[in-house]
This record gives structure tokens, sequence and C-alpha cells, in this order.
RNA sequence: GCGCGGUUAGCUCAGUUGGAUAGAGCGUCGGCCUCCGAAGCCGAAGGCCACAGGUUCGAAUCCUGUACCGCGCACCA
């Protein structure tokens, strides 16, 4: 409908510029705010005002003159500043009921030709503890973001990214290993550097459940920390997984790092980049802004990343020779490459904000600027707890833990306020409050609604109304304009989902769905579905039936219930 | 010092890439269940869109600068 008008429109102005030396503007169609306004609105007149020299009413007057409308138009009018409002048929408006009902959870989905593979990398906390509120955010984002993507036509791959490797791992080693001893009678003293969680000494149990200690301490030490190592980090991927699906989400793929250095595709990789110059040695300028006490100018292979935007080069070898986090990064993009996908998309904490440029400029480098990562920085949570800030350092080993919040507010309230927010905007989540106002949480309000359409197509059946088939509903007496909304709402839906899949910002679909659960009390107020005319009620129905589908798809996609009764 | 993100109602946040009278949830105040689910609806109060310039028919939105908040800035991940 929009893509007619537009061309209708395109056409007239293209007649109208035809003796002008005049480029032909965009022509872009928007749905007022304001009812008033019509179904659609264009301000092509205004921008021409300014080329042409005239006055934008008298333009936009010349251009409905010449233009050609479909069939579907019933007025149009000339308002404001010179803005050409569209008003449509409502019985043409109100085909979309039939749609929907016939599509069902396919409605407002798409099949591109433009359609991709597409990798989305997600959540990749370290296996070092249990994930925290920030972990659950980039959680909820990526795999509401997953479904959004299908919904397009994409196939898309969840992939997790293991840190496996790395100093941490041995001080994740080494802190269980303390704890171990200490349940055994020991008297030790633990290290700042070690993680004090109490998750610690749960590992730390089972370890000893695993072997004895006896059969521990009988091992070479190096080969003991590593198989400590190995199964602490287990016994955290365990725990990770069960948060995750705590929330409804599930991962396609897991790739570890440790496995990426033993199969040798770091070193390869550092092998190629050496082969193509890309890497040289140098050494790294001090860091700016930080004191550091203990700098030494240290002789490095560095990646030159400055050829592609990095602010400075990039050590992928550390001073003992082993290979940085940031090459095995680059080997595991360089993997995805290599598996075949058009386009990844990573989501990362903010803090790790700093590294963003510096892994585009290595993946472009290495494929000839043919791929980069899109990356997503989600926000840091601001943890409340009555109003005091609870610290959330794996360290401080006192955060709060996603578990325990999914367990206070629930999954659905937990996944449907993460994304009513902007990845990019800084989320304050007080506990207290949420679990005071749990019953008054916006989800609720929209679970509600799809629960009450329920109930009411529930009751027509009680009362053994017989709902026609959707070709045979007479839709012209929807005419209130708590009907109209509601249909030029779930009109809406698929430039809402495709917008939000464009931008890859989920929370758009949670916005939309507050509107239409808002459109829809307002019609159920208005209008009493259930009634003595016949024919208003059939097509009533099937306004209910449309609105529980779309919030259904809409809820679905966020990884929401959207419940027949609560 | 530099980079990234933010600043909109008492609180938490939207604002359809520059449009018409800036919205929602929570909170406050006042109405609405003999009637399909009141976890709802209707109304009211509440705004210098951080500040100052600029761009143009038109700015919360784009550009420049300033202020404040968060994150990051070698040899960790």
């Amino acid at each position: 409908m929009k893509a007619s008008l537009e061309r209708a429109l395109q056409q007239a102005v293209e007649q109208l510029l035809a003796d002008h030396e005049v480029s032909t503007p965009a022509i872009v169609l928007t749905r007022p705010k304001h009812k008033d306004h019509g179904d659609y609105a264009c301000n092509v007149a205004m921008p021409l005002a300014g080329r042409l020299g005239r006055k934008p009413r008298q333009i936009a007057e010349d251009i409905l003159a010449a233009v050609c409308w479909p069939e579907a138009v019933n007025k149009t009018k000339i308002a404001g500043p010179g803005f050409i409002n569209i008003y449509l048929r409502a019985a043409s408006e109100a085909e979309v009921l039939r749609r929907i009902v016939q599509q069902k959870s396919a409605y407002g989905c798409q099949t591109s030709e433009k359609a991709q593979r597409i990798c989305l990398e997600f959540v990749s906390a370290n296996p070092t503890g249990p994930m925290h509120v920030g972990h659950g955010r980039g959680a909820v984002l990526g795999d509401s973001l997953a479904n959004l993507l299908a919904t397009q036509g994409h196939e898309v791959t969840r992939e997790y990214y293991i840190n496996d490797a790395g100093v941490q791992i041995g001080v994740l080693a080494n802190s269980v290993w303390l704890r171990m001893r200490e349940l055994c009678g020991e008297l030790i003293s633990f290290p700042d550097a070690g993680y004090p969680g109490e998750y610690i000494i749960d590992i730390a149990r089972q370890l000893l459940k695993h072997q004895s200690m006896a059969q521990w301490q009988a091992m070479d030490e190096d080969a003991r920390l590593q198989r400590i190592g190995e199964l602490s980090v287990e016994a955290n991927m365990t725990a990770i997984r069960e948060d995750l699906a705590r929330l409804g989400i599930h991962f396609d793929v897991f790739t570890s790092e440790k496995s990426l250095h033993e199969s040798g595709q770091v070193q390869q990789l550092v092998q190629q980049l050496e082969a193509e110059d890309l890497v040289y040695r140098g050494c790294l300028p001090p860091p700016k802004g930080k004191e550091v006490k203990d700098y030494q100018p240290q002789e490095q292979p560095l990646f030159r990343t400055t050829d592609f935007g990095d602010d400075v080069d990039r050590p992928i070898l550390k001073q003992d020779g082993t290979a940085t986090y940031f090459a095995a990064d680059i080997a595991y993009h360089y993997d995805k490459v290599q598996r075949g996908f058009d386009r990844m998309i990573d989501i990362w904490g903010a803090d790790h904000g700093g590294y963003v440029t510096r892994v585009q400029a290595a993946v472009k480098a290495l494929t000839g600027l043919e791929a980069q990562p899109d990356v997503l920085l989600v926000q840091m949570v601001n943890l409340t707890r009555g109003g005091r800030p609870v610290r959330m350092s794996k360290r401080a080993g006192t955060f709060v833990t996603l578990e325990e919040v999914v367990r206070e507010v629930g999954a659905d309230a937990v996944r449907f306020n993460f994304m009513t927010r902007r990845a990019e905007s800084q989320f304050d989540f007080d506990l207290e409050e949420a679990k005071l106002q749990s019953d008054e949480n916006p989800v609720y309000y929209a679970q509600y609604a799809h629960a009450r359409v329920c109930a009411v197509l529930r009751k027509a059946k009680e009362e053994g109304v017989q709902q026609l088939a959707a070709e045979d509903c007479d839709l012209s007496c929807l005419r209130s304009d708590a009907e109209q909304a509601l249909i030029s709402r779930l009109l809406a839906w698929p430039e809402v989902l495709q917008k939000a899949a464009e931008r890859l910002e989920p929370y758009r679909v949670a916005n939309y769905v507050m509107q239409l659960a808002t459109a829809f009390h307002a019609f159920y107020h208005q209008c009493r579905i259930i009634q003595d005319d016949e024919a208003l009620t059939q097509a009533r129905l099937l306004m209910a039936e449309a609105v529980a589908q779309v919030l259904k798809n809409a809820l679905t996609i966020l990884g929401v219930q959207a419940p027949e009764k609560m």
C-alpha cells in the first residue's frame, strides 16, 4: 500500500518537474501521529519549495492535480505548511485483519531475496563465574535480535565464544585449588588476586567428590592446575547454560578459545599476518591518561591496525611469545568468515567499547576489506537495591547474580523490561522496586491484553457464536475511532518489524507491543465485541483474533509468554 | 588528555533518521465494574527536551562548542 502511494506521488512529481532543471527529491511517506492528519502524509512539497522558489502549498496543489491515486485512497488534503495528507478507505485498511488471520505467525515476516546467513555472537561471558545482570541484558538483546532477524528471512546462528584460555583461567584454577585445600582443613590465606565468590567453594567441593584429595595431591602441579581449570570452566559453563535456559535462551554453537589455540588456528593466523606483511616488530607508546609506573618500552609483533582505522597498532604476541587475546579473537572472526557467513554481529558489554575498532580493523585487513563485524555495545545495568548501589564486580564476590534477579522478578518481566530500553542507554534497575511492582510491571500490561482477547474469544465460543470465515466478514462496519486506530496499529506491524531488524533494535518491538496493547484496551472499553448486531460482532471478533495473533507474534520475538489466562 | 555512550515529566524510559499540539509505564489527584477479564479505561496535574551558538520553510532530532554522568585507553581478558 505504502509503496503504491509512493509510486503514484513519484510519477506526479516527475511530471511536474519535467520542465525544470530540478532533481526529484525522494518521496517519503510517514504515518502522522494524529488521526486528523490522515493515514499517510507526504512532505515533498516543502523541500521543493526552496528549489522552485514557490510556496509549498501551491506546489502541493499542483501535485495533487497531477497524481493518479490507487483505488484505496478516499481523499487527500493539504494541511499545515504544505503536507499532503492521504486518507484511505476504511474497508481497504481493514483488509489487513483477513491477512493476519490467514497468515498467522507469518504476518509481518518477509522472505527477502537479500536474506543472509548471519552469525550473531552474544553473551560470551567469561567462564570464571556466574552471570550477572549486565550479561543478562546482552543475552536478552541477542536472543530477541536473533528472532527478529529471522522474521526477515535471515538464517541466524546464535553463537557463544568461551574465553577458556589465558591467565584468568589460571587464576580460577588457583582459587579453586586453594578452596579445596581449605575444605580439607588446611589453613590458607586467600590472595587478593583470586576469585573470592561462594561459587568457587561449591566447585571445590564438587572437584573433591570427583577425585580424592590424595589423588589430586599425587598429580604433577601443572597437570593438576590444568585439570582443575578445565573442570572449573565446565562447571561454570553448566551454570551459565542454566541461567540462559531460565530466560529461554539457547545457543546453536559454542566456540572455545582454547580450541582455537589447540587446533593451531591462532598460530596459523599469526603466520599468515606475517606473510602478508600486516605485522612488524615495534614498541607500543606509553598509555595515555593513566599513570603506569612500570612502563617499559618492549618490542613486540604489532598488527598494522592503524592502516585500517585504529588509533595505534596492536600486539598479537605477548612478551613471552604467546598469543594475546586479540590474536585469538581475530582467528575466531576469521574462522567465522571461512564458515561462510554473510554477516557477523557481535554484542558486547560497554566495557569492551575500546576494543571495537581494532577487531573491525583486523578483520577488514584479513579479508581485503570484504568483511567486518557489526558490534553492538550494550550499556551497563546499574543495579540498586532499595536505592543503594549493588556492587557487581566478580572480584568482589558480592555481586547479585542473574539467577537471583530472574528468580525474584521472573523471566518474562526481566526480558520485557530489558527490551523496553535501547541498548545504548544505561539502565537503572532497582531490585526492591522490581519486586514491589511486579504486579504493575509493563510486561503484565501487554500480557493482560493478550489474555483478555483470548477470554473474549472463549466467551464467544461459550455463547455459541458461530464465527464466520474471514472472507465472509463485512469489515465496512468497523468505523469508530478506536477501531480505526487499532487497525492502523495492526497495519504498522510489518513496517515496525522491518525497521527494527534493519537497525538491529529489538526494543522497537517492545515499544510496539505497548502501543498495540493500549490501542486494544481502548477499543475494548469503547466497543462491545459480542453483541446483538450480528455483522458487527463478526467483524469485531475477527479484529480480536487479529490482535491476539499480532500480540503473540511480537511477544514471541521478545521471548515473552503470551498467556491465554492469567 | 583522547575515544565511545548518555542528558527529554517527581522516577524509569520512548520519540517512526528533520515535520504538525513532545509521549508511555510507575508515582500523585479525580472519575468508571447490575454490562465480553478493573492486571483495565477516561480525565487532571506535571516539560527552558542539560546549556550556548549554527544550519533551514521547520530542530528534542543534524553541525560546532560547553557542562555534568558512565565506560574504556601498553605488556589482561
